[in-house]
DNA sequence: CCTGCCCGGGTAATCGTTTACTCACGACGT
DNA sequence: ACGTCGTGAGTAAACGATTACCCGGGCAGG
């Protein structure tokens, strides 16, 4: 594989010329870079990034720890960041931590030693440890959850006020015994929407009935066996109307539901969290609190970018919102 | 940022000793590991990557370049991919070529400027060239499509019968006029899925009617504009049942039949390729070919690394099969 | 004509590891 | 007792770029 000094001998200058013929930082003759250039075509040079980095002490790599692939909530996060990094010459490191703080860990670990420029991290839980990147200095955006412990930046949904509005709608909407499906304890997404859940009952003067909260992992699966239980009425009657805190669980619940017998809206609400391009063709439906992910994305892509150039900047916290879509799955007369 | 020279000098050894204590290569005193894994965990030493890599002149990254993070699909075949990799210490960069045969370009140099150890690769087009990669002995993996130009590994399904299977089992529901809709021509699946289509209206004895064939872009928009064509019956008489290339593209068509006020199955048959968790749901529930995008990701990924272990095996190409799972929107009479 | 400055380009140090050599020392075989 | 061999640890040379520093020559101003 052609090296500099490969580039160098054949067009008959030092490597020092090379190097400054091919990023065109200092003045150099026109006939030499032609001459240089013409040698690196020849040779099919391609610089090595790894040594450069090395000299450079800085990498033009972000990484990007989600909690979920396969969760197109952070796939169009994802892509959010990868537009505002692919313009400006950044590349952006995918990194599934799978829910798995074990797995987080590790990818934080490459992160430093690979010495990202920047961190985007959606914590999988508030005991997320981040010090290994923020001693070093490598800026670490929190998305979508916060970071309780660390004065990162973030970038969050105001989750709380979505959930409280979703709960108003189905109490609007003439459902009294209003459900909820949340995520695991300690995942702050998770916890905020059920405070939300619990603003609006209160504000729509409807009792609280803790046997209508099932906490299930951020899952189809576990989602479909909290809610056939739901169904089953243990524990209490059953709910007639359901918050579910994300779209993966929302597939588990309305497969229960199906498998009950029973139809979203006419006999059960439900309201879910993610919009999908999917929602408006399932039987209801589906009506969703749509938030902002690849909105998300470019804001923490540019905060993260911003803080790479000037680490000086006050910790900044951005709150985007989420908004409301109502389809025929929380209207029980349609 | 402490060094590799500042663990050394703590420890009071050489940096080669702190080397080999903490890579464990080679013998050295149990009493000397201890001091140096005391003052590495005291200086909190986090080894330089970047250093490390261009001395050994590999790294454990490996690519995998898709052409689009959005579709379940691809994030199904990342997960398989992440999977394997993790589990022997490889980190997986996840590149998102969008479907654009420029960024993917792109992405292939970065590729080989950062040294990584292989490359998985859903082609774009045909024309995709990756001798950047090949000539540096870099092994690259086509996943998905096919790389006809190179004499590269691949792992593909067996698309083609899939698409005959589908067309077939339309006909036997009953269905007579059925169309296509796939994607641009010169992407290998979506060429191969028409043919598909081809041989299953060939063998089922019906005719051929190149006004129900329509192409569109991979994704939703393109798929709805389509379908609103083709259901406004232009250029001929209009489809009673029709198979769909992707996942995507089933949700634009399904908005548009919706839109004409049809219901797939009594009113149109709609079998889509690639299996969704929702598709179950949808009204009708969704008759789809599912593809093993998740195992398709762990043989690429283990062919790869035994690849990277042993470049000289001769290319191999594992093809797949896909199985057809039939539900309502097949079924005219349901 | 001399001095000093500017400019283009070469030399070599540097980034932080890993590892090929080398060396000292103790043990062992003859 | 002497050569040899093995073992454990240090010295220094890579890896391949970038860049601080230096040097020589041309040109302008006094």
């Amino acid at each position: 594989m052609a090296t500099i000094s490969d580039v160098a001998a054949r067009a008959g200058v030092s490597t020092a010329t090379v190097s400054r013929a091919l990023n065109g930082k200092s003045s150099v003759d026109p006939a030499l870079v032609q001459r240089v250039v013409q040698a690196a075509r020849e040779l099919g040079y391609q610089p090595n990034g790894l040594a450069r980095n090395l000299r450079r002490q800085e990498t033009a790599v972000i990484a990007l720890i989600i909690s979920d692939v396969e969760n197109p909530f952070f796939t169009a996060l994802a892509r959010g960041v990868e537009d505002v990094a692919q313009a400006v010459g950044y590349s952006v490191v995918l990194c599934n931590a799978d829910e798995n703080g074990e797995k987080e860990r590790r990818y934080i670990d490459v992160a430093v030693q690979e010495r990202v420029a920047g961190v985007l991290l959606s914590p999988t839980s508030t005991a997320t440890d981040v010090r290994a990147l923020t001693e070093r200095g490598t800026p670490v955006i929190a998305v979508d959850r916060p970071l309780p412990h660390a004065a990162t930046d973030s970038v969050l949904v105001d989750t709380r006020a979505a959930a409280r509005e979703a709960t108003v709608h189905l109490a609007e909407q003439g459902y009294t015994r209003i459900g909820c499906l949340t995520g695991p304890s300690g995942i702050p997404t998770a916890d905020e929407r059920l405070a939300g859940y619990r603003d609006g009952l209160r504000s729509a003067r409807l009792r609280r009935d803790p046997s209508l909260v099932r906490r299930a992992e951020f899952r189809a699966a576990g989602a479909r066996a909290a809610m056939t239980e739901l169904l089953a009425g243990e524990g209490g009657e059953r709910p007639d109307a359901l918050l579910i805190a994300n779209n993966a669980m929302a597939i588990g619940a309305l497969v229960a539901i199906s498998e009950a017998g029973l139809r979203p809206g006419t006999d059960i609400g439900v309201v879910s969290f993610d919009d999908a391009p999917w929602a408006p063709l399932i039987d209801r439906p589906l009506t969703v609190v749509a938030q902002p992910a690849y909105e998300m994305g470019t804001v923490a892509a540019q905060l993260l970018l911003a803080r790479v150039n000037d680490s000086s900047r006050a910790p900044t916290q951005t709150t985007l919102s989420a908004r409301l879509i109502p389809r025929a799955s929380s209207n029980p007369t349609a």
